[in-house]
This record gives structure tokens, sequence and C-alpha cells, in this order.
DNA sequence: CGTCTTTGACCGGCGC
DNA sequence: GCGCCGGTCAAAGACG
């Protein structure tokens, strides 16, 4: 066990093996955003068909696919790209060229908004002040506070509140794909019907509550089922326990690679998209074609976290960042 | 020493 | 009402 298999989270750092640990394993993987669901939650899942919602949705997530040529990276001429989206979440996102890779493009399917009302307004993935400080350090809080249940269960009669989440799977080689943040694992549990176990990941920003599940399908092992939930409040990379990122390194690990998928972050994604109608979608997650009844529509969250890094705005600043708004 | 993973237990939701 | 299952917590251990 090295920093390749301790290290889940997405340190973009040189230094920090992250970069040479997914540019390697992952050769031959490929991406797949595929549309689908959980039924009972909002799932977006990405597809084959690129639409316009598509587009909207990734922004919605703070999610958009940078243009090879933001950063003058090219995918190498083979079509993997997507367009830049500047727009914040509540306007219109603009256009966005979905083509990804030679076999996939982004399709998202809407879903059915079925957020509960609650009291809590769990608006966003991220809030002025942290939910709880434990998030540190897994092990700090000896124990919970009784209320602080909040983010698992509500009040007895309210259900659960999710936030929108949206899925994709993922032909790799390596179970969690970095996307330019770091996440910390808290739990890990045997899927059903599935041999292969399912890793829960959380964001290791202390005000950003967003989720992520990671699993891989029980039909094909080469296939990965990434499943986020919440919409990120600030800048892609944290602060790697390396130090302040440094933009030229930064970008420096950002190696031309071909049939590369960009997160918002500038990250790239080797691998391919695989198409949700893969038979190795789960049936939770999958739902090709189906489209949810309303248009997406975010919880009114994420203020652009007024406390962010001054550091990652200077050194990131051409990455959109995910979940932040416009400037 | 601080951070992160592992892993068993707990709790709520949901289907039968 | 009961049992199954998914999701989360938190103590303990591992690692850098």
């Amino acid at each position: 066990m090295d920093e390749n298999d301790k290290q889940v989270d997405n340190d973009p750092l040189p230094g920090g093996g992250g970069a040479a640990e997914f540019t390697g394993a992952a050769t031959e993987s490929s991406w797949s955003l595929g549309g689908g669901d959980d039924e009972s939650d909002n799932v977006y899942f990405f597809g084959t068909s690129g639409t316009d919602r598509e587009s909207s949705i990734l922004t919605e997530f703070g999610w958009s696919f940078q243009p090879d040529g933001n950063r003058d990276i090219r995918a190498g001429g083979d079509g993997s790209r997507f367009d830049r989206i500047d727009e914040d979440l509540a306007g219109n996102s603009t256009t966005t060229t979905a083509s990804v890779s030679a076999s996939a493009s982004v399709s998202i399917t809407e879903p059915t908004v079925t957020e509960k009302i609650t009291d809590e307004p769990v608006s966003s993935s991220c809030s002025d002040d942290p939910p709880e400080k434990s998030t540190a350090s897994g092990s700090s809080s000896a124990s919970r506070p009784p209320s602080d249940t909040a983010s698992k269960v509500k009040k007895k009669g309210q259900k659960r509140i999710r936030q929108p989440r949206f899925a994709f799977m993922t032909k790799s080689e390596v179970d969690h794909l970095e996307d330019g943040y770091r996440w910390r694992k808290y739990g890990q549990k045997a899927v059903k019907n599935s041999p292969f176990p399912r890793s829960y990941y959380r964001c290791t920003n202390t005000k950003c509550t967003v989720k992520k599940r990671v699993e891989r399908s029980s039909e094909d092992s080469s296939i990965v089922i990434t499943t986020y939930e919440g919409q990120h409040c600030h800048h892609t990379v944290g602060f790697p326990r390396g130090g302040l990122i440094n933009h030229e390194a930064f970008t420096s690990q950002l190696t031309p690679l071909p049939s590369q998928f960009y997160h918002p972050s500038g990250v790239q994604y080797p691998h391919e998209l695989v198409p949700m109608s893969s038979p190795a979608a789960p049936e939770s997650h999958t739902m090709p074609g189906e489209t949810g009844p309303e248009p997406i529509r975010l919880p009114e969250t994420s203020q652009p976290d007024a406390t962010q890094q001054p550091t990652d705005e200077g050194l990131l600043g051409d990455i959109v960042p995910p979940g932040m708004r416009s400037r």
C-alpha cells in the first residue's frame, strides 16, 4: 500500500503522486457519462445523446468540461472536448459541446427533483458554517451531537434530504477517479448483487458536503460507477498535504493525453466514457432515455464561498471552480 | 503528530 | 410489523 492506494484524494501535485497515478493506470480506460438514476433519488446520469440540458445540469453541478484549448492542452485531436461553461448556475448555461472521446457524448436525463421539504435549508453542499469540524479528522470527534446527524437524517417524519446527484460510468482500472477534488473515504459497504464493495467519499473541504459513491459494475468489473451528490462550493484542489498548490506544477501535470475528459478543474480524465446503455449499468443507476418531468433546479445554494482560499483563486484562476457562480 | 483508511455497528427507509 | 438494505458514524490502526 502506497500512495496510490491510500491517496484517494486528488492531489494533482506532481509530488503527490496523484497525477502519475492516474495517468499511468488509466491508459485504456474510458469515460462514459450515462443517464441513469436512482429512481427514488434524483440522480442524473450522463448518457449518449448530448443536449443543452446536459450542459445545464453539468453547470448546475458545478461541472463544466474544459475545452482543450483552455490551457493549451490538446486532447490529441481525438475530438474529446467540452466547451467551457461560464454561466452561473442560475443563469442559462452556454452551449456545451459535448463530444467525448470517440465514443461518447454527454447526455443527461432530467431527474425528478424529489427533494423533500425540510426545516433545514440543506440548500447546498456548502454552508457558511462548517457542518462540523470533525470533517478534517474522522477521529477527532468523540461523540456526535444528537442533532448533528442532520446530514444523515432529518427529524422524525422527515425524509432524508438528498442533494441532486448525478452519476456516470467510467471504464477504468482505478476505482477512484481523479476529479480535482480531495476526498476522504468514510465508508464502504458490500453491495447486494455485486461482488464489489461500494465506497463512500466525502469532500475534504470542511465547508463542502459533497459526497460521492464509487462502485464497480457487477457485470463488468472494468466499469466504475461514480455518483456525485451535492455541489462543490470551492475550488477544485484543496490544499494538498504537501503545501500550496503550484500553478505551474498543476498545469504541468496536465500532460496531454489522448481521449481525455476534462473536469472543470482542468484535471483530465483519462477514462473513456461508457455508454450508459451498457449492460454493466446497474439497475439502480441506469435509466436510459428516461427523462424527468421537471427541469432541474438545484437548491439555491452555494453562495460562492466567500471564504474561499484566495490562494486557490490565484493559483487556479483559469480553472472553472465547480460550484462557483459567475463572478 | 496529523491525516486518512478500515471496518463493525447503528439507524432509518422501504418493500413485503 | 418485520426484515433487508443502504448510508453513515466513529474507534482504532496505519501511514507519511
